[in-house]
DNA sequence: TCGTGATTTCAGTAATTACTGAAATCACTG
DNA sequence: CAGTGATTTCAGTAATTACTGAAATCACGA
């Protein structure tokens, strides 16, 4: 691997994480490598800088399209394929988000689903029923949450994160003014 | 494998699911099964029900327990420890987001933290810089807004969930509003 | 059409991760 | 402090996943 010191930091970083992030290291390596890039980078050179093979770059590329985390770039008079990551990394956070809800909440909802549709066969599947019912109540919650801030621009969104916490405050006032005009309170729950 | 053919499908798709969220097949299949029962699970009852080994069931039991996703519960007269999920799927949700972003977040932000305190000895590394500095700016934005609202008791996340959208819509109306009058300038933070 | 260079595919191998059974350890009882 | 049953550890093996090199395919210009 031949990079500036802080660039292989990095990216043997990601490369480390790549397990926990649900990808390999070398899909994580040459993620790393592109962003920080200061100009897109075709196949070979990937295989310079990370030394590692050219149908390894080729299959981890692929990856990282599947995921649509790198656009492919065509210099003028150069058959070669080039490649960047998007600039803005809010679009990116965006990305990430909806391709691991993809592939990490979307099917276990549409599971559930089935699965509750079904008629239970005896008590403990009827208690099942109940715990995966509240598991889909509580998924369902997240993700229309989700669909809805994941509509909102760049600084809309960011406006929004930064607000987070005033909002719960907001929220906390209004409750107490009006819990002092109620005469019971139901709190309980199963 | 013994089990209801409700309880079956869910416990088998959390099994191949695990891999997509970094657990394996055995720890997720072991959670989901603890989730749906409707009392505690010893070992050997994890053992009949999936059919594998008692040393397996160890390690994964030990895993779940790293992650605090199972409680361990003692019955009176038995020596054998009994395992069971958390009832309240929003604090399964917590200990899930909060556990994730020990193993995801966390390295990376301390990662980029080092690097960006290094100066940068070419121009390359300047740029990369540049870059992983945008990356921690957005993911220290995010965190702040997860500590935040990870405080929140459980009926007032719903309803900051919930109220997500809305508050979205409020913000775009003041923006139009705040616009039309644009000549002096109107802030209104704090 | 052929030739050239870029890219992809894929079978084989390496590396990693998961799982097992046997042995060790632990916790409690008599 | 021996005996019993529960649990954990760990070395070996199985299963899975990642990676490579060679061959095939592709895209384009002459």
């Amino acid at each position: 691997m031949n990079l500036p010191p802080l660039v292989q930091s990095f990216v043997l970083h990601f490369g480390e994480m790549g397990s926990r992030w649900g990808i390999n290291r070398t899909v994580g390596q040459i993620y790393a490598l592109l962003y920080v890039s200061p100009e897109p980078l075709n196949a070979e050179q990937i295989v310079e800088a990370l030394g590692i093979s050219r149908s390894n770059v080729s299959m981890s590329l692929r990856e990282l399209q599947a995921w649509n985390l790198v656009l492919l770039k065509h210099l003028p008079d150069d058959r070669r394929d080039f490649f960047m990551t998007p600039d803005d990394v809010w679009q990116i956070l965006r990305t990430l988000a909806e391709e691991r809800k993809k592939r990490e909440v979307d099917p276990t909802l549409s599971v559930l689903r089935e699965i509750l549709m079904q008629q239970p066969a005896s008590e403990a599947e009827r208690h099942a029923q109940a715990r995966m019912s509240e598991m889909h109540g509580l998924i369902e919650q997240l993700t229309t949450w989700y669909e809805d801030v994941k509509q909102l621009e760049t600084d809309r969104l960011a406006t929004l994160l930064t607000l987070g916490a005033k909002v719960t405050r907001l929220l906390e006032a209004k409750d107490k003014i009006v819990s002092l005009g109620r005469s019971k309170r139901t709190t309980e729950k199963g």
